[in-house]
DNA sequence: CCAGTTACAGTAACCGGTTACATTATTTCA
DNA sequence: TGAAATAATGTAACCGGTTACTGTAACTGG
């Protein structure tokens, strides 16, 4: 060997974790006993058992997440997919859906995807995930039925499955109690000019909510105007600059009443009206969707819908798990109920 | 070969997932090329590089997540560790940690972890997390400080580490602006039975509100009544209950001012006052914390305290991220400053 | 008493990437 | 112009688990 021979030091990677083939060494074992072990998918005699679970406390194993997810092929973790989480509407799903993964003791990744920044592919998918909880239009009809072909177990939440995609869907009933909403302010305190505050453009809750107004703008006879129609998002400080806008630009078209899509877009409204001057609800009527916390506590209190949001994200992660199962739900989309609750901003004195 | 010999077939797993050695195959190239392709990390000739983009796209090869992490002993994911998620104060912090965790394309893993929990190790850390974020008492400090020695990328949020352990924390100022408040009740509005709505036991926040809270008791010469102080959890459902609960049994002890702890907390306080008749601001002072997107709606709208939450979150993830490239803050704790924010719930006619 | 189960445990291939090391072709520069 | 540096790629060992396949001993029933 010449002077100067350089050894090519096995350099290991300080990986300091300590992995299973330590604990089997430790324990006297093999590793496919420590891993039958922790699975609990074989027997162990009670004192192997034993032994192992001194040496795993003794050492501080923790399996690693990816070497399992990797062997399995299964993640143990579920992802949520949203468009935003600029509302308060996502504390009550939130907690739904994060008690049900809890309970079944997977993990719970959020990812927000902006459905204009295609050509990346969404950061949670088949890749990482067993399976997604995709709200609202957080992803494409194409994606969709893409993962679909694969496969991938889904539940859709706040939408219903494009085309005749068997996608298990969890929603809300929105039409009838939006007509009973209107009806309400027609019937009960006589408005007539009901101003309609979308929701996003080609969110379902938001579409059904203008066929539920339209509807009861038909059946009383009150002709349908445009340009009482305003976009908004479900998000307070678009609601509120919308409606500044237009009391600011638009002064000569009168309004009785506002129909503002979400309660958490009731917020930026009430604002709005507020400051120029409009007093609720003897002047103008307003009434909301969601029956968020501190819907009773606006000034006026605020008549509302109330809908199960919490029931909505536990019976949808509840679908997901049966997925899992390769149980199907009985039926492709459950519509669950929602009730009007009357306060004080629609110009009832309750 | 004997008849009746029985071939070992090798039953392949229908993984239909498409492999980094099927983009190779058919590009042409090594395995090693195509991951560096991915990675960026090293130079791919312009054909080569086309060649793969073109291979990748028509397979929809996207990289499994669990093969990359053990690969490569990162997770490209951050964790967040609370203890409970019912409380609106979690959609800003949310939106600020979020944004932070997109921006660096990683994963947000979110987990509650119920202090009483024990002997179960949290669902999240270094097994599945390249960090974490670790909202309040989210985490003990023996697992705190175990992290810590391990050398776990860690940032406290709302919280400052325990003994002398350096881990960065972000927090907001709550002592100050307490006094300031209590202060405010006392000296403006004459003030002098203001009762004090606890938060979680040991959670730092409420710790320093109820210090600023005393000390403006003391500073105005009044002195501190137990009997005053309520055990809440900045939980609007708590707080209502507590207080009902006190007005209905102990009738004799008078008040006349209300500090909530967070303004989650006060829609409850509000709506047991006002189930029992008393007129808020005209009777007794509501004040809050937080200035959360409803508390300026609130019946009376709300003086608070403005935090800057979203903030919080972004500053926080920002930290953790800068931990990974090795970059330690220059404050260990990063003080964020808090405002007065007077409304009418106090007594003021603004 | 023996064939057939069952309980328990070990060996080693495999999951799908990353990367150290080796190799060849092409530049760069004294 | 020849040595050294650089660019572009390949080979194969690993990352830390899971599990199919085997093997042995104890048990069971006829």
């Amino acid at each position: 060997m010449p002077i100067g021979y350089v050894l090519t030091k096995n350099m290991t990677k300080k990986s300091h974790s300590v992995t299973i083939r330590q604990v089997a060494q430790k324990a006297g074992v093999s590793v496919a006993t420590v891993s039958r072990y922790i699975n609990q998918n074989a027997p162990i005699s009670k004192d192997v058992a034993d032994r192992l679970k001194m040496v795993m406390t003794e050492l501080r194993y923790v399996p690693h997440a990816a070497a399992r997810q990797l062997a399995s092929q299964k993640t143990r973790v579920v992802g949520l997919l949203l468009n935003t989480l600029h509302n308060d509407f996502f504390v009550p799903l939130l907690n739904g859906i994060e008690a049900v993964v809890r309970k079944h003791e997977y993990n719970l990744v959020i990812a927000t995807y902006l459905l204009g920044s295609r050509d990346m592919p969404p950061p949670i998918g088949p890749h990482n995930t067993d399976g997604l909880l995709i709200f609202s239009d957080g992803l494409s009809d194409d994606d969709l039925a893409s993962l679909h072909d694969r496969n991938f177990p889904m539940v859709l939440v706040h939408r219903t499955p494009p085309d005749s995609l068997k996608i298990p869907s969890v929603t809300v009933e929105n039409k009838r109690i939006s007509f009973e909403l209107i009806n309400h302010l027609i019937k009960v305190h006589g408005r007539k000019r009901i101003m309609l505050l979308r929701g996003p453009i080609h969110q379902e809750d938001s579409y059904w909510r203008e066929t539920g107004y339209k509807a009861a703008l038909e059946a009383n006879g009150i002709p349908f105007d445009e340009k009482l129609v305003l976009n908004g998002d479900f998000e307070r400080h678009t609601a509120y600059n919308v409606l500044h806008e237009f009391i600011a630009t638009e002064k000569q078209i009168s309004f009785d009443a506002v129909f503002t899509g979400d309660d958490d877009a009731a917020i930026g409204v009430l604002k709005a009206l507020h400051e120029h001057g409009y007093r609720v609800p003897e002047e103008v009527s307003v009434v909301g969707f969601d029956d968020l916390g501190f819907s009773a506590f606006l000034t006026p209190p605020l008549t509302t819908v109330s809908a199960p949001t919490e029931t909505v994200g536990r019976i949808a992660a509840e679908q997901l798990f049966s997925l899992f199962d390769k149980q199907y739900p009985e039926d492709d989309v459950t519509l669950l109920p929602t009730e009007l609750i009357i306060r004080r901003s629609c110009g009832c004195t309750s």
